[in-house]
DNA sequence: ATAGCGATGTTCT
DNA sequence: GAACATCGCTATA
């Protein structure tokens, strides 16, 4: 059992801290980008009034029922895709969203799906864009598919704060990010 | 620099 | 109908 699928296999709130500073490897379409995730959210399942899995399972959010590394992708206001990593066991809903990153390969890849050079990945639907991830992927798994993760923690200091976008469980700090750099 | 708003799928009231 | 785990354009300062 690798660390990643330990990770994984426990509660989103300790998996989204230490998904900072990873490098998300996409070989979607062929091609090759990677990027570090800066900023993650946890959703944790029927507790959680602010999670999708929160009041049951739907068809939408049927992937995040799945094995944990199961991939749960969402339409977002109906025009974004944005990407999470299902954490806990197999009928316990929970996941990571990744909100943010840094291209560190691929960048002409990456600005050619965005359609601009700049804010390639700064936020869910641009990274999951940058990446090449749609609708097609969810449900599918991060052991055996074209999205894998790699490399290790984010070293520095990890701030954490309020979810984005949320009304009803504003109040849990369960959004995590790396200390702001001059290079972003 | 910041604010407002349109686009538009899925879920909920 | 309305709200949303968003983004990018447009308008005002």
């Amino acid at each position: 059992m690798t660390v990643l699928r330990r990770l994984l296999a426990g509660p989103a709130v300790a998996a989204a801290p230490l998904l900072l500073g990873r490098r998300l490897v996409s070989t979607i379409d062929g091609a090759l980008v990677e990027a570090v995730i800066i900023e993650t959210e946890a959703y944790e399942g029927v507790d959680d009034p602010a999670s999708h899995a929160f009041g049951g399972r739907t068809a939408r959010n049927a992937a995040m029922f799945g094995e944990p590394g199961s991939i749960y992708v969402y339409r977002s206001h109906g025009v974004h895709w944005c990407l999470n990593l299902v954490c806990r066991a197999a009928g316990i809903p929970a996941a990571v969203l990744l909100r943010a990153g840094r291209i560190v390969s691929g960048e002409e890849v990456a600005a050619r799906r965005r359609g601009r050079a700049t804010e390639l990945a700064s936020g869910p639907g641009r990274l999951a864009q940058a990446l090449g991830v749609t609708g097609a992927l969810d449900g599918s798994s991060l052991w055996a598919g074209p999205l894998r993760l790699e490399g290790n923690p984010w070293r520095g200091e990890v701030l954490g704060g309020p979810r984005v976008g949320v009304t009803r469980g504003r109040d849990l700090p369960w959004r995590f990010r790396v200390k702001p750099s001059v290079s972003d």
